[in-house]
DNA sequence: AAGAAAGATTGAATCGGTTCAGAAGTTTTC
DNA sequence: GAAAACTTCTGAACCGATTCAATCTTTCTT
């Protein structure tokens, strides 16, 4: 089935392609019979011009950024892309959102996306093995927009605005052993993601850095989708006799504490009275958890401000600007998920 | 500053642009050093092949739909969006979201945008005023991809995938009703939102249906956005002695819902004792709210699938279809929130 | 060393619109 | 009633890539 074209209407009303134009552009240098005629044409042949070409025409004017986040369903990333969508409107940029559902095919469809509807540059929340994919398709495959990456990949040489993960789980650390915790575990993410390796990196660094000593048992892989990380939890504790259980969980992000605080409390293991927990993100809503979440609080909006800041400076520049990595400060916020302990 | 193009890299290279393009697309047409030189003078030049001109060549193969929600925050249209996402990828689309944040211009301006990079069609949440002026970009000017909405906009003529919002909240009041309330009020929405219009219609209408009697201050517009509606609530409950508070809320939605709780502990009304509180979507979180929240499940997922389905539908069908117009059934979830008058 | 085969490169046509100088037709002016 | 001034329309050139038949080079055969 061809698609029709402005040609296609010019000849069936017998006018001409640039008076079809016209009326498409709602020009008035076209009589009103005219108009109606090729406006009913148009109609007959469900005419619908194409977009892309008037594009291409007029020199692709509309200024556009892409973000490919992780999940549209967790506050974390909207509360980044908000933080984007706010500058770049600043600027005059609009902003469309891909998600990417933790899924490599997809980011990689989506970057080749952006490319062929010519964003102006991208914002990435990269997943790991996907970051040697990217680089593969912006060295090689010419789709070589400006882009920056939500994550500090090790070896790419690439704009990145990210949050200090390791100095993160190092603050939870620190406050639980300054509670008095001393049986401390960290509740691991998909071993997909590069926050899992540079948080459970910092959960080492803490201990390393104090007089209690680490152990690879310390360590407990529970990913961080709902379902996955409660029924991790579960198990956890149910292979464990209760003078075994830890004293404190430091938790991937608030997503996977959430599904920690729900098995918990299956178990009717109390929090923070049996267990205290510390979050990660503080996403909005860490505050109104069952029990209200301490966490370590990444700055979303701003992360998202100044990717976006970075991105349109690069877009907007002449020349070639060299490659920035800014890496934004936590903090802690105390709620009421811990407790210290009295020996 | 002028866009750098295939031509000039080829000029300067001193080949064809044939070659060049050869070059692009990793051909291996090309001798190693030919190849190797033209990318080297690519780099010099900065080029970077423009995306929307190769899709004008090939034909706009890439099968994209977008979605225009009001908020990206807000996880009832995150939780639509992913019913969205699903269908379009299991039919081969890629889904690309834009969110207004409940701002005119920018609903337009996405609906163009969409227009100007050939998106197959779209699905929008409208914002009410914006409605006549998207009839009007679709009529006038020609931005007539196919395209769903997510509301039941009075008067307008086209494909609408929504829930019965009159009926939803006539079953909050008719659940409350038998619970025994008798001063029920309605915390009703942005008057900009023509949800606010339907749900304050079923309210009434719950009215007329029973033997209570309907006043109009058992409607008080407060809003959605979180700040504006804790502090409506505030002020509403200061303006009353307690023997004047209503015994039930019907909330606007979740999000609402979530606002009035925190000005209800503020004020130290219990939720449910003194008041029973109904909310409305059923986001993901309501049953993490510090009291869990009964509410009326709108099928967000389903929601997305069914308009998604019949965007595709409607995108791969040669012949233009009928309108159509579906309306999902929603349900009452009872958990924490209200309870049982006795009198 | 000539002819054939394989390898590399070219360039005109193409995608579907927009633009604008100028042609054709119509109305106004004096 | 001829010139001037509008109003409508036309159609060739253009945007920036891709494609592919034709041509030019190089390598291989015998």
């Amino acid at each position: 089935m061809k698609r029709i074209t402005i040609e296609d209407v010019a000849r069936r009303a017998g006018v001409s392609k640039g008076t079809v134009s016209a009326v498409i552009n709602a020009r008035n240098s076209v009589k009103p019979e005219t108009r109606d005629h090729v406006l009913e044409v148009m109609k007959q042949l469900h005419f619908r011009p194409q977009g892309i070409a008037r594009n291409l025409r007029n020199g692709n004017q509309d200024k556009s950024i892409g973000i490919i986040i992780k999940d549209v369903n967790y506050p974390f990333y909207t509360a980044i892309a908000s933080g984007v969508r706010d500058y770049a409107n600043s600027k005059g940029y609009s902003l469309l959102i891909a998600s990417s559902e933790n899924n490599q095919q997809s980011e990689k469809r989506f970057s080749q996306l952006f490319a062929a509807k010519d964003i102006k540059g991208a914002i990435i929340a990269p997943l790991v093995e996907g970051t040697a994919e990217i680089e593969h398709l912006f060295k090689l495959k010419m789709i070589n927009y400006p882009f920056v990456l939500l994550e500090d990949v090790s070896g790419i040489q690439a704009n990145v605005v990210a949050i200090d993960n390791s100095q993160a789980i190092k603050k939870a650390v620190k406050y639980l052993m300054d509670c008095g915790h001393t049986r401390i575990v960290h509740f691991a993410g998909p071993p997909s993601s590069s926050h899992t390796e540079e948080r459970i990196e910092g959960f080492r660094h803490a201990f390393s850095e104090s007089t209690l000593a680490f152990h690879e048992d310390m360590i407990v892989s529970i990913g961080s989708r709902h379902e996955e990380s409660y029924g991790n939890t579960l198990a956890y504790f149910k292979k464990k006799s209760r003078n075994e259980y830890p004293t404190a969980i430091v938790c991937f992000n608030d997503q996977q504490a959430l599904a920690i605080l729900t098995a918990l409390k299956e178990l009717a293991i109390r929090v923070p009275d049996d267990i205290s927990i510390v979050g990660n993100d503080d996403i909005s809503y860490a505050r109104i958890y069952p029990v209200p979440l301490t966490t370590i609080r990444a700055p979303q909006r701003e992360i998202g401000q100044r990717a976006a800041e970075l991105l349109i400076r690069n877009i907007e520049s002449s020349k070639l600007l060299p490659v920035e990595r800014v890496l934004l400060e936590t903090e802690l916020i105390v709620r009421d998920s811990t407790r210290t302990i009295t020996r």
